[in-house]
DNA sequence: AGATCAGGATACATTTCTGTATCGAAGTGA
DNA sequence: TCACTTCGATACAGAAATGTATCCTGATCT
């Protein structure tokens, strides 16, 4: 019994580790022009551990997607509930680009994950699986966002000139697109987080009735 | 003399077949994973043209992004001039969605350019040449949008929450994020459109002040 | 008309990738 | 310790893509 148990274990960390490696070729190069050898031989396997893992690249993409949408929604969660729990945010109109700069700290994202999330919109686009997953995970973390600035302007009595659901997609969007201007910069980390840091802020302030 | 002219010409032409099938090709499964065959035979050619006209695959997806993107910045000038012939538009915070909805025409983008545009946008998230261009485009763009907002404001009256160019960053983002969602739901040509001036009417009312 | 040449087609050699079938090592239970 | 199982490595065959070298056709000029 035991048995399978260790074996399954070591069977998921070489998954794990396929998936890993998977997630920075395919940011690197992208999914077609990745083969499944690279991928392996970054997750310092060989094609057989591979095979015997998935039944091809695109079943490991898919996987990968899954994973990816899970950690992401998931991540906003976390990050949104702690800032509530940290209690009722003040906010003026002044300050809200701070306030946005702790939405925006809710998901960091360098390089790596605006190639990576770009990957997966691109093939999302093309098949519809993927595209509800992709969808969905968009609805899911602004619904997040969206509750997050209801509690913020709620307890400042402050509102938007939109629904905050739209608020919510507004800022999601201008974060993501932020983060591809950044990146075809070639800013860094750091400067990447505050691009995107101003650019939201100002979106926010704009937004604000107050 | 008249000799080289009408060679060149077919050579023109020939090249334009290849480009155009290649755009095709690209927008439907993406660079990397169209073979030089298939876009040969979408092009009615064989490789023997294809590797005449052009050095690699590679070296056709720039000369492409070129044309795309002049084509692009082309487009919305032309049509940002155009509404601006036609005369001071009349705006109120009231019809500001039809006002964008005019913006809106200026690209009316179909499936087929938003899976091109995308494909461009992740390859120069990669290459930085084609960074540069890209976020060349997308400046082009928004000037001439900010213009349009800046004319348009103007002659009624009102002022935006933010500069204009913001906004028409803001607005040409919105754009694109409303036709990638549009195309991943399915939606068809007009449903597209309309889904799209929706979201960005909204937009320029909320940001407007009147 | 005949010569010439550009440009696309054909044929070929090479590389690369994929997927499968088989092998062997490491860990596990009796 | 020995048989057994699992899972990753290795080896192999076939397919697909690339790029080049050569051929052929049709248009142009004298």
């Amino acid at each position: 019994m035991s048995d399978t148990v260790a074996i399954s274990r070591r069977r998921e960390t070489t998954r794990r580790r396929l998936l890993d490696a998977a997630a920075e070729v395919f940011a690197e190069v992208g999914m077609d022009a990745a083969s499944v050898e690279t991928i392996c031989d970054a997750a310092g396997f060989t094609r057989g551990a591979f095979y015997s893992n998935f039944a091809s690249k695109e079943e490991l993409f898919f996987a990968l997607v899954r994973l990816v949408a899970d950690a992401r929604v998931g991540g906003v969660r976390e990050k949104v509930a702690a800032l509530e729990a940290e209690g009722p945010l003040e906010v003026t109109s002044r300050n809200a680009v701070e306030v946005v700069r702790h939405v925006l700290d809710i998901e960091p994202d360098d390089r790596f994950g605006v190639l990576l999330s770009n990957e997966i919109r691109i093939h999302a686009l093309r098949d519809p699986d993927l595209a509800q997953a992709y969808l969905e995970q968009e609805s899911a973390i602004c619904a997040s966002v969206a509750r997050l600035l209801d509690d913020v302007a709620g307890h400042n009595g402050m509102s938007f000139h939109l629904p905050s659901r739209d608020v919510a997609r507004i800022l999601v969007t201008a974060w993501d697109s932020a983060a591809v201007r950044g990146v075809m910069a070639g800013l860094g980390q750091s400067e990447l987080a505050r691009h995107i840091g101003d650019e939201l802020g100002s979106i926010t302030a704009a937004l604000l009735v107050d």
